[in-house]
DNA sequence: CTGATCATGTCAGTCTTCTGACACGCACCA
DNA sequence: TGGTGCGTGTCAGAAGACTGACATGATCAG
């Protein structure tokens, strides 16, 4: 059975997408009373540390289309979280999180830390740095195979 | 900024998601000449490893509500994927593998191992090992906090 | 035995995300 | 100079996944 498949007690990339999916349930249950979801946090998140980022750029960061990016920050122009100036270079539209949208990024952002500190904190720091590393390992052996 | 946020460069978080989408895209990339989907891939091989599984236990093990697994089932069970036995007991519909889903699940299984392959080519026994309990560990963190 | 609770299968509607397609601007090279 | 390729923003349609809701059967407390 388990010779030429993939067992899925063993499989590391069962495990990781097992807990991906906790992780997306968990930031989900402690986003929505703040009436935001995972995408929505992601977007802001990103603004808030690299401001100006454009649309095709926040798609790639938070792993999605830049179509649906686009839909994204229509509504949260719409909100008003979010600005759009004016293209600089080529078509490209830098973002910029609004006042409003940093404030409730705010409370946002602590919720979610709250959750990645309960997710990190039975490993010691010896632990986590050896996950980082063997997680960057894998992106980069599952890019360079692309 | 990075003091209360949360950083993405450094973010355990942030590397999850990034490791999963990775891995989701490289197996799209597999199993799209196989007219296979990632979903339909991971009911079928789940069945494959626990034959007579039901449409909400399927669901747990995709990740995916059981709703949704109950219209990919009713699309396997039309191309003569999968078959719906007779409730023993209450509702539930022990589902098992057709020949033919057998077959097809045979190359998708083996060009998703390839993948798995790739991803974990670089680790050692030990790192392996060590990333799976990590894993574990913070999958059953982020469960207990629910 | 009876009522309450829970899990299941299923139908319907909605929302999210993706694929496909188009026009535009930039950079490079012949 | 003109063309080719690439990245970008955006519109439209299709596919996927989710939430809500209902009836049914199992289980357990009283």
């Amino acid at each position: 059975m388990s010779q030429d498949g993939v067992d899925l007690e063993t499989s590391l990339g069962y495990l990781l997408k097992e807990a991906s999916s906790a992780l997306r349930t968990a930031m989900e249950e402690v986003l929505r009373p703040l009436g935001m979801s995972v995408t929505h946090y992601s977007c802001l998140e990103l603004l808030a540390q690299r401001p100006g980022l454009s649309n095709s750029e926040l798609a790639r960061g938070a792993f999605v289309t830049r179509q649906t990016m686009n839909v994204l920050l229509q509504g949260l122009e719409r909100e008003g979280h979010v600005t759009r100036g004016e293209a600089t270079v080529g078509k490209v539209l830098p973002v910029r999180l609004t006042a409003r949208g940093r404030r409730v990024l705010g409370k946002a952002s602590a919720a979610v830390r709250g959750v990645e500190v309960r997710m990190t904190g039975g490993l010691s720091v010896e632990e986590s740095a050896e996950a980082r590393r063997i997680l960057r390992g894998m992106i980069g052996a599952l890019r360079s195979g692309a």
